[in-house]
DNA sequence: TAAATATTTTAGATTTGTCTAAAAATATTT
DNA sequence: AAATATTTTTAGACAAATCTAAAATATTTA
């Protein structure tokens, strides 16, 4: 695997998550989420497509090659296991460890990534819930469900909320569910759909159907 | 403190390490140092000028001001830093930490760094014996003196070795000469000098004066 | 479907860090 | 102290990554 500079993983990266929700990326998309101008993307495209990493003609958009993809994974391990270094070890809060992942998942060096991730335990997925690709670059395709769907006794992590009004957040900061947080559904009840739930080995509590319909976790496959 | 580039960082990096051994360093020095030609030297050092970072007239060499001291100090503490985690938790060898450490050092996070320290337990030296310098840029200035050059009965610190070759390392593998461990000299045969070497209070034993004049020792303050 | 609007690309400039080749300054020899 | 050698700097070029402004293409709307 070559090496690509800073610049070119953070397109790539970029493409990678974009391409998530829609299969094409386009120019405007990928500006705004990197942050830069439209000139400069296509500038961009057009150096990666030579390097065979995406798919591009122009004004169609763009999608990864599948050595591109390969490349995005890898990038993304690296990300994901400093997420899950800094807050697992050095105690950042999950909201912490993105930006400082930002810079060290730059730092390309394969048997450095490996060691860590031995050192770490192999974990499966960061501090977000999203899963982290093994050293072949395998990964764990995790659904992003609402709570109401989760099943009773499937541990998942909190990976977003719909609503974001100050109201909820209130709400979820007192009853300490935090995005990142392990959760689980112990029980439903039918009468008013509230459900029991617990995080960790602390005693369960309830939550109210209207809350729960807003609370998105991750659980494995 | 502000940001400075990963290239301004390795310049300023050099110039501190050559300042040790001579006062004032040269154009042609740095150049070698960095695998680079003359003429970007004497661009950078410009640059570095402007920006206060040494003192520089032209065909006089230069010097770090009392401020490029400071980022000198930043960045040697991110690096001893890194060093140490990589030997002590992901279980490099000593002599694999360097080229490692130079890539993470450029990652200048204060928070970053600053829990890195103290996960590590804010140790004083490195993994080479270099000590680090702590969260205000103090360093503890301790003499690094030859094994042949250590008074009789001291106890002393091993603290690195001049050269890294293969044989020796297996040399000091099978002596169980690691870096960090703590011996004393008990005595020194004037015919070959070799001298009588005890690591703790296991029985002495004899090295030659070819291994003794590559092993460096940290001793007293 | 033609005009208006939005998106994307091109052309040309800028910044950072590097290089080669030649000129200038300094050091060393004879 | 003049000639020679070495070191350092300057001048000008280049690659990477970015930008602005203008041109080209695509999409929307009336």
């Amino acid at each position: 695997m070559l090496n690509y500079s800073t610049s070119e993983e953070n397109y790539i990266k970029a493409i990678f998550h974009l391409q998530r929700q829609d299969n094409t990326v386009t120019t405007n998309e990928l500006a705004n989420e990197l942050k830069t101008k439209p000139a400069s993307v296509t500038d961009m495209m057009k150096k990666l497509k030579i390097k065979k990493l995406l798919h591009y003609e122009p004004y169609q958009g763009f999608r990864l090659s599948i050595e591109g993809y390969k490349v995005a994974l890898g990038i993304v391990r690296r990300h994901r296991l400093w997420e899950y270094f800094l807050a697992e070890k050095l105690k950042f809060t999950w909201d912490e460890v993105h930006e400082v992942a930002e810079d060290l998942e730059h730092v390309s060096n394969k048997k450095l990534i490996d060691k860590l991730d031995e050192f770490l335990g192999f974990p499966r997925v960061d501090p977000h819930g999203d899963p982290i690709p093994d050293a072949h670059g395998k990964i764990e395709i995790s659904k992003k469900i609402c709570l109401t769907d989760l099943p009773l006794n499937k541990v998942a992590v909190v990976s977003g909320v719909s609503n974001q009004s100050s109201e909820i957040l209130e709400l979820l900061e007192h009853k300490k569910i935090n995005i990142g947080i392990k959760l689980e559904v112990k029980k439903r009840f039918e009468f008013d759909h509230s459900i029991e739930v617990r995080i960790g080995r602390q005693p369960a509590f309830t939550i109210s159907k209207e809350l729960a319909e807003n609370i998105f976790v991750k659980y494995g496959s």
